[in-house]
DNA sequence: GTATCACTCGATACACTGTATCGCAGATAG
DNA sequence: CTATCTGCGATACAGTGTATCGAGTGATAC
């Protein structure tokens, strides 16, 4: 057992095989099925299975499974366009901000990943050097810390709302109900529990809130965060 | 297979038993465990165990262990003081911030079972509530889409930088270094990676950046938010 | 061409998970 | 006292991640 992380240690070289393995195939093969199914179909068999392989043949490419979930993350981290530089901070760092959740509705096991295990792939890598790039040099950020500071801040603003969004979106499919009037979903349970009164803001929010589409939600609390930021950080 | 959820359903009768068990007995053991020695440790067979009783004598409580969850979240959620009605928004939702913080660190768990699934239990009702309220009836917000929106979006922050927060620190226990340089812990890999160039920033912030405590960085990050909620909500 | 070796690979096995099943014990009713 | 019912929980099952180690293959030596 090597004390390496898996960036460190190369895959082995291909031999000649019915059915040919490499690190890329079987991150590809597990991306596959956890989009398909959720993160519960990717069990190492079924990996394995996908590729005509046995189970243990992975081991040569990956020591656990964890380091297969981290290359997942990282395979997604590298599907997530980068603004170009020099761009204007706040359009750079919302560019970012969409790319991020454009690749958690497209890989809704993603969020679930993003928080559990600290990500040092290559492609996070990249990704958090363009964060920081954003906001790097520019007056209004003088020191490291000041940028630091800032795009943690969208990046914890950008992480809680996408695993909000997604896992509401996964209820809502889960419950059967595409419909916005959700409380009849919920059951009877929330319908009792509203009508104690106890919960009066709790039942506007259901009963008198415009269902404004996601999409423009997140944009409205990233402008907060941005603003936020903005206004700490004035030039003038 | 009843279709209710937890809340809905009554736990049964205490019987007369060697053992007695109740839903507080089984979650709190639950809890117990899980702050000892992570989720791992929370499997039926051992809560059970720690109660003295077989493990499918749990299911006379609760359904699924899924429901074991929600209600050990639930539990935690009551434990976070709310403001008292009435005070200053900012200062309330600083206050709902700092004990969901404090919950996720006297209960490092907490944090991974909070976006997973959705929140329906008593406390959880209670505790959106309450954020709502620090905001309605306030000139400045309106509409309950603003209340909405705004109290939202600070949770958003709050989660992923919990969230973030509590997985550092994870990292850090786990690789065994507590000292504050833990660019030695991550291994020669993240070494070799920055000195590749290719992420000056990422190096700037492990050499350079001061490592103010979390605390203080939470803080700041919560600062912004709140600036930015002020800044599009001004009575002014 | 044959015999030996080294080594890799993956079938088998293990400990563990969540939970369905259903025989049996204890309570209840007549 | 007997018959019926009910609900508990031991057992069983399908699945998980991964350690082990015997078989089989390719390379090497003579």
């Amino acid at each position: 057992m090597s004390n390496e992380l898996v960036w460190d240690r190369p895959e082995p070289p291909s031999k000649p095989s019915p059915t040919p393995l490499s690190r890329d195939l079987i991150v590809e093969a597990a991306i596959r099925l956890a989009d398909e199914g959720g993160l519960d179909e990717v069990s190492l068999r079924k990996v394995a299975a996908a590729l005509n392989a046995g189970p243990m043949r992975l081991y040569g490419y990956i020591e656990t499974k964890d380091e297969l979930l981290d290359l997942m993350v990282d395979e997604v981290y590298g599907e997530i366009a980068l603004p170009e530089p020099g761009a204007e901070w706040r359009a750079a760092l919302t560019r970012i901000a969409h790319g991020m959740r454009a690749a958690a509705k497209r890989h809704p096991w993603f969020i679930d990943l993003l928080g559990g295990r600290p990500h040092r792939g290559p492609n996070s890598l990249a990704h958090i050097e363009a964060s920081l790039a954003t906001l790097d040099d520019r007056p209004e950020f003088p020191a490291i810390d000041d940028v630091l500071g800032a795009v943690s801040t969208v990046m914890a603003f950008v992480h809680g709302a996408v695993r909000n969004e997604i896992t509401e979106a996964r209820d809502e499919q889960a419950s059967g109900m595409t419909e916005e009037q959700w409380q009849a979903a919920s059951g009877p349970y929330m319908q009792r529990m509203l009508a104690t009164g106890k919960f009066p803001r709790l039942a506007r929010v259901m009963y008198d809130a415009e269902h404004t589409n996601a999409a423009s939600w997140f944009d409205t609390g990233l402008s907060y965060v941005l603003d936020g930021i903005a206004t700490r950080h004035n030039p003038a």
